[in-house]
DNA sequence: CGGTACATTGAAGGGGCTCAATCCACGTGG
DNA sequence: CCACGTGGATTGAGCCCCTTCAATGTACCG
């Protein structure tokens, strides 16, 4: 069976069996993460690329006053080091909220696949680019969305990456994150998500219980929190970089090699 | 005298004399855009990257009641289209905030450029992670800073942006955002801008007047917006794609290859 | 059994919004 | 040359969403 990152990617651009294996083969032996622990700290140097194998994590940083702010949930399948893995030191931390399981790309062999195999450096970018547009998401959900839509929206994107992954059925899914972490990635106070949940609950919406999102109606919260699909659209690229296209392919690694 | 794009970039990457050229090369002839016209419209299909020459512009979504977020501003030396040239349709509108001039890369001389000049390709690419960067910034702004401390913040990263393309001298820069669209990219309100700049100029930390920024006293401006370099700092590729160190990066090439 | 982590609920206050009026600079046509 | 229209800045009054502070409840764990 494919691992989570070979599927997620392929969600977005198709992948050649070659490029599977090359995936597979950059990474390192699986790491094991302890709850809390930071997998990457912000400030510090370093140099390689990790693939979140099983867990949540989270990316953040804390402000002057004691505050926090998480810039977005990273969920098995998703790369962890971009964009800090491009500066001289990481410009966020990232840290796990449940026990787990990583495993790393040296940073060399991201940078080298641009001289071996453009292609799928290519690809791992636009995955990249995936997840900026994650993070534009969440902009306006911060900038112009009421408590009550960004709790909605964020639980529904939650949603819908981790059935991406097949990590979520149709209406249900675990979400470990506690209130005050989901107040941190919302921009809100603890009381604040308690009482949203809560109306969300009175309402018939949606319930979390023992970790658990139910989402009981979900048209109703998906247009309450005006979510759309977007990003998880296929990249568009006629023709090219297209799997059923092996033999171009092949020949330009040949030639750039 | 070098374009703008490439001194931009030049500022995070190093780029080779080739390396420069091919970029002169892959743009187009100039194109004018007259101000409030859209240069990308959100939900369009298109092709091509485009480079801003000359003006401002911005990255905005409508959300539904009305509201409008105004994601990041673009500045001359800017690439227009990430993240939203890798999908389907755009998933946001780029529109032009002055007159403006960009030029055209079509988006297949940017797939082909991982084949023919991948580490070119590769420099873009990093180019988008600093814009990734400014993204996570500006959320951090919204999700936890005062209005005060966005306004500040968000006027000194437009100062240090614009120092680093030479469109800002020590103190002061022309923008020509009205409060409206300052108000749009800090998620408040009009009047709110408006009491915050007061309030700025009431204590003397800075002054706008006839589209002109003044910061009179800098230091004080940025502890209050708690404003850091990050993201503008070099790019940390130990060795590897540097300028003065060609021979090593060309037998990289051939270990890997 | 006490301790810790987290959820829950209440009361009070404030930061920022909405609504609305006014002002100002500028361009345009009569 | 002036009247007018328009885009934008400015200011005020009232209110509401969300925060802060604080207390209580509850599950789990050593």
């Amino acid at each position: 069976m494919d691992s989570l990152l070979v599927r997620k990617l392929s969600h977005f651009v198709p992948l050649l069996p070659a490029e599977i294996e090359l995936l597979k083969d950059m990474q390192s032996a699986e790491l094991a993460v302890r709850r809390h622990r930071e997998i990457v700290s912000e400030g510090r140097r370093y140099d390689t690329l990790f693939v979140l194998l099983d867990g949540f994590a989270a990316r953040s940083r804390v402000v002057g006053n004691g505050g926090r702010q998480i810039l977005n949930i990273v969920l098995p399948g998703d790369f962890i080091g971009f964009p800090g893995c491009f500066f001289e030191s990481a410009l966020y931390s990232v840290s796990a909220l449940t026990k787990a399981t990583v495993s790393r790309i040296p940073h060399a062999r991201l940078v080298a696949l641009f001289d071996t195999y453009p292609r799928l450096a290519a690809k791992i970018f636009w995955s990249f680019s995936c997840e900026a547009a994650m993070y534009a998401e969440h902009l306006v959900d911060l900038g112009r969305r009421s408590a009550l839509e960004r709790v909605a929206h964020f639980l529904l994107e939650l949603h819908a990456r981790l059935q991406l992954i097949g990590l979520a059925d149709d209406r249900t899914y675990q979400m470990p994150l506690t209130q005050e972490q989901m107040g941190d990635t919302l921009g809100l106070s603890v009381p604040h998500v308690n009482r949203t949940l809560r109306q969300l609950r009175d309402d018939d919406l949606l319930v979390i219980e023992h970790q658990q999102v139910i989402i009981k109606d979900l048209d109703a919260v998906a247009s309450l929190a005006g979510f759309k699909w977007r990003y998880f659209q296929r990249f568009g690229l006629p023709g090219q970089l297209d799997a059923t296209d092996e033999a171009k392919t092949l020949q330009v690694v040949a030639i750039s090699a």
